[in-house]
DNA sequence: TCTTGTACGGTTGTCTGATAACCTTATATG
DNA sequence: CATATAAGGTTATCAGACAACCGTACAAGA
């Protein structure tokens, strides 16, 4: 574990990220408003006390996320809500457990309906795949990463039997900030008890995919994010 | 009808942006690896014949993304799928009648959950946010937007109802991007008989919710969402 | 008085050149 | 063989300049 120790040290961010972090946060808690102009680069370089071309990173990357809309003589403007074009969800956040819990719900939200639109859609590469990440579900050895890798194969194989591009790439993402999170959190213990129990429920989700039961797979599925909810200490709610 | 179309006139996209989207296609169709090194900034400004600093600014972007991420000294490099860190939904991909349908098809699972989320979560407040957006609704013209910003404000704030800001963020995104399709296809048609129709099927939404009735409140929003869908010629499963 | 044209100042977009900081590899030394 | 140093290459940041664009003010003409 020393040595993933050191890999997990953190890089300095460079200063365009920092400082565009910070502009923001400025736009996103309202303190500029929609449609508001920014003060000039030649101002935000002389109050961070950087270099223009800094600025300019920084306001590439908003303008990426939506967040800014520059025009050529005039300045750069919040842009309002409807133009951001990107979901994120910050890693940090999710060191606050009541947003943990918050994006573990939403996940079952769409899990379990991605269950039931497998059932329906599956083809027999499908089951292969998910017959594959059981089979390296039960090889892994405890105290690895390695269960988690076969869980989220398996959760991301379910999504790909949807036939539905967003819910892969939805459900894909999630599953894997979710992960992130337990790693950062360290729940050495916990691992291994996702390990051992959630094997059972995921064969049942294969299962009753396998069957063409939709019913039975949203049933299976939600057995199972309930059950990890729980070995992680989290209260979702069943509705 | 004359002024609005000029004012869609679209602005050329900068050169840092059109290298970041060309760069980025590059990663994402799989021709740069995950993992691989891209060519050196100063490679990058001669092949495509632009200064060093455009180059900057376009792997700025690309590294917001998660896309890519850089080591001082060393080089840029493709990341990990599982380093991207912000989902988008490109609106021209919602041009395409099946991609826009497995959209509508997510935020039904979304939806749904989110009402009986608030049925339980709601307050008082809340409760009369909805009643200003049904009241909007009603006194929406046709042929204008007003009866879209107030739908869009009435599924916000069920989100909002529900006490989880994932699924605040995600069901408003998700929203405003099919909104935002729907204007670009132009069927001003569909447009009204939206507004007509619906507002029946949100004031059920609205009293599932305020009797704390979940169950109810995810079949008000079902069938909504469903004939929302309907309306729009798209066929979505009901499981 | 109203409309059109021009000038001016300010701002963003791009370019050029330089140095700092970092990383990797090769070579020298004990 | 292990450690230290040098060299070369690459990204990160800085500074300055000019191009392109925009908004406003003012002048000229109808």
């Amino acid at each position: 574990m020393a040595v993933a120790d050191f890999s997990q040290i953190r890089r300095n961010e460079h200063l365009p990220a920092r400082i565009a972090a910070q502009i923001g946060r400025e736009i996103s808690e309202g303190r500029i408003a929609p449609g508001h102009k920014l003060p000039t680069e030649h101002l935000l370089a002389k109050t961070f006390g950087v270099s223009r071309s800094v600025i300019r990173e920084a306001i590439a990357q908003l303008r990426n996320e939506g967040l800014v809309e520059t025009r050529q003589g005039v300045g750069a403007f919040a842009t309002e809500i409807d133009r951001r074009q990107s979901l994120r969800i910050e890693q940090d956040d999710l060191a606050d457990r009541d947003s943990f819990r918050s994006l573990f719900q939403l996940r079952l939200a769409l899990e379990v309906e991605a269950a039931a639109l497998a059932a329906v859609h599956h083809t027999l590469p499908d089951l292969a795949k998910l017959d594959e990440a059981l089979a390296q579900m039960n090889g892994a050895e405890k105290w690895t990463d390695q269960g988690i890798v076969a869980d989220l194969a398996f959760h991301r194989f379910v999504a790909s039997a949807t036939r539905n591009e967003y819910f892969l790439q939805f459900i894909t993402f999630i599953a894997e900030r979710t992960h992130l999170a337990i790693n950062a959190a360290r729940a050495a213990a916990v691992l291994e008890e996702i390990v051992e129990v959630t094997i059972a429920e995921h064969v049942a989700i294969r299962d009753a995919i396998a069957t063409r039961d939709p019913a039975e797979a949203k049933e299976a599925m939600r057995r199972h994010l309930y059950g990890a909810a729980s070995r992680l200490g989290l209260k979702l709610e069943m509705l």
